[in-house]
RNA sequence: GGUCGGUUGGCCGAGUGGCUAGGCAGAGCUCUGCAAAAGCUCGUACGGCGGUUCGAAUCCGCCAUCGACCUCCA
């Protein structure tokens, strides 16, 4: 179906991809935990994944993407004194737990539709998946890999660790790990101190709790992912996604859970996002750098020196590989901006392009064909948006080439004139998914309002009256629309 | 301390053995009443040292340096 390779953080090798039952495929994606906003690197990591499903669906696979909400809250530490994060939220705020879900799982999805992200088609809560994780957690004690005590199961690393290996995807081996964990205490319960929790006894005051056969309480935070992975996917599927601080140790545990259940690893590919960093910084509250989606988009920070548009900030991801740290400052911004302008002007001159007669040009016509298919074979190696924009860049120049003799694209055959709209419009919008944001795209009103304001200027601009023609740009430039004037045409754009 | 990953021109950011990345910024030119837009041309690069090779930004080694993870984190 295509020759996608994908970069696959398991074998730390680039692999050609080959779906288990082609044309479907699985995607799990790690959601967010529904405690408070996302912030600009939770945004990353979903954007980078909605345009992996994105290209994927674009190949041709009925793909099922799951991404979960963690909704059922766990503990900020395994040490004990573990708060959990849902109630310590609400208490906060005086709220019921599921109202501190509901309030930032509705942010959530504002934020995904901002950042123009695709739905999943399955978006599993943690809280609505209790029965599969009780079911999970009791296989795991009959498989031998968990054991129940005071109310609480754990996994059992070290019995996992003889029949299986612990730490393959991050590369850790567990005697370094035992090492580093023998000085924390405060976990008598378990028998090793890297064992982790399946499920967790609640305490009285606690109010997320379900009943479960060791009494109640709710379940540890890996066991969500295993359990709705499965459930929906399959013991074994395509794809899964995360952030790479989610690879130890929670997708981690994940594998040890899936494969303590049926003996075999659950995830074809890993993949895993990158930070995002801002001025340099990891974004984190403390430094006082972290920014939330709405503040970017406002301009409203101390950082900022205005706001930039959601698609600015979804083009500045896309310029990156998603696997690259990328660094976000003011400048990178700005220039973000430009580009994006200029390649959806571009989009813009090839819906008005026209055909008459047809002196082919052959090193054009040869051209566009070859950047066509640069733009295939850059998503097909890993998802390479960063080579692919390039490839758009080029073929914008041609598209402005065209615009500018005339809007006509006379110097390539029509078969090629329309793999050039499809191509270019398609990895645009559909891959990258982009979208035009200006005012005017659909607000008619102001187009003809500006027909005739336009009109006006040319009727002065023919009079050489140029005192009236620089006043209305200059008027128009200052209120944030720019006048374009070409040899036969005048167009608008709002900045 | 352990694990993993970076270090590319003024800035951002691809590239992994020979072939222009691309964008933004800068210089010049074309078009234009002027400007903007657009196009053309140009410059500057691969952290350091050593090795492998006919040939290395790309492979190997060492060093320097930055970061992530190892505790909740996209």
């Amino acid at each position: 179906m295509s020759d996608l390779h994908i970069y696959n953080s398991l074998s730390r090798k680039k692999e050609k991809f080959e779906p288990l039952h082609p044309p479907f495929l699985g995607l799990y994606v790690c959601g967010p935990t529904v405690y408070n906003d996302v912030h600009l690197g939770n945004v990353r990591t979903f954007t980078s994944f909605d345009m992996i499903y994105r290209y994927l669906v674009y190949c041709g696979y009925q793909v099922r993407y799951v991404r979960n909400i963690t909704d059922a809250g766990h503990l900020t530490n395994e040490r004990g004194e573990g708060v959990n994060r849902m109630e310590s939220q609400a208490k906060l705020e005086s709220l019921e737990p599921m109202e501190v879900v509901q309030k930032y799982t509705v942010g959530f999805h504002d934020v995904c539709k901002l950042f123009n992200m695709l739905p999943p088609t399955i978006e599993p809560t943690a809280t609505g998946h209790i029965i599969e994780q009780i079911d999970m957690a009791q296989k795991l004690i009959e498989n031998g890999f968990a054991y129940a005590i005071n109310g609480s199961v754990y996994f059992d690393v070290r019995a996992y660790n003889e029949q299986h290996k612990y730490g393959i995807l991050s590369g850790r081996n567990i005697d370094e790990l035992m090492e580093g964990y023998r000085d924390l205490d405060g976990q008598e319960e378990k028998r090793n101190a890297i064992d982790f929790a399946l499920w967790k006894k609640a305490s009285p005051a606690h109010i997320m709790k379900w009943k479960s056969p060791w009494g109640e309480g709710f379940p540890g935070w890996h066991l969500e992912c295993s359990a709705m992975s499965t459930k929906y996917l399959g013991q074994q599927f395509d794809i899964h996604g995360g952030g790479m601080d989610l690879k130890f140790p929670h997708h981690e545990c994940e594998i040890a859970q899936n494969v303590g259940v049926c003996n075999h690893q659950p995830v074809r590919y890993w993949m895993h996002g990158n930070m995002l960093n801002f001025n340099g910084q990891k974004m984190s509250k403390s430094l006082g750098n972290s920014i939330l989606p709405i503040e970017l988009v406002t301009g409203n920070h101390p950082l900022l020196d205005k706001a930039y548009s959601p698609m600015t900030v979804r083009f500045l991801f896309m310029q990156s590989h998603y696997s690259s740290e990328l660094d976000i400052n003011i400048k990178g911004l700005q220039d973000a901006e430009k580009g994006l302008r200029k390649l959806l002007n571009a989009v813009k001159y090839l819906t008005a392009l026209n055909q008459d007669t047809i002196a082919i040009d052959e090193k054009t016509e040869k051209d566009i064909i070859e950047l066509c298919s640069a733009c295939k074979e850059s998503m097909d190696d890993d998802f390479n948006t960063a080579k692919l924009i390039a490839a758009l860049y080029e073929l914008a120049t041609h598209i402005n080439v065209f615009y500018n003799e005339g809007k006509q694209a006379n110097k390539i055959s029509e078969a090629t004139r329309t793999l050039l709209q499809q191509t270019f419009a398609t990895y645009v919008f559909d891959v990258l998914g982009l979208k035009e944001e200006s005012a005017a795209a659909d607000n008619t009103v102001l187009d003809k309002v500006m027909q005739l304001v336009i009109d006006i200027r040319k009727q002065s601009r023919e009079n050489k009256d140029w005192a009236t023609s620089d006043k209305i740009r200059d008027t128009l430039k200052d209120a944030g629309i720019v006048i374009k004037d070409s040899k036969d045409e005048t167009s608008y754009e709002i900045s």
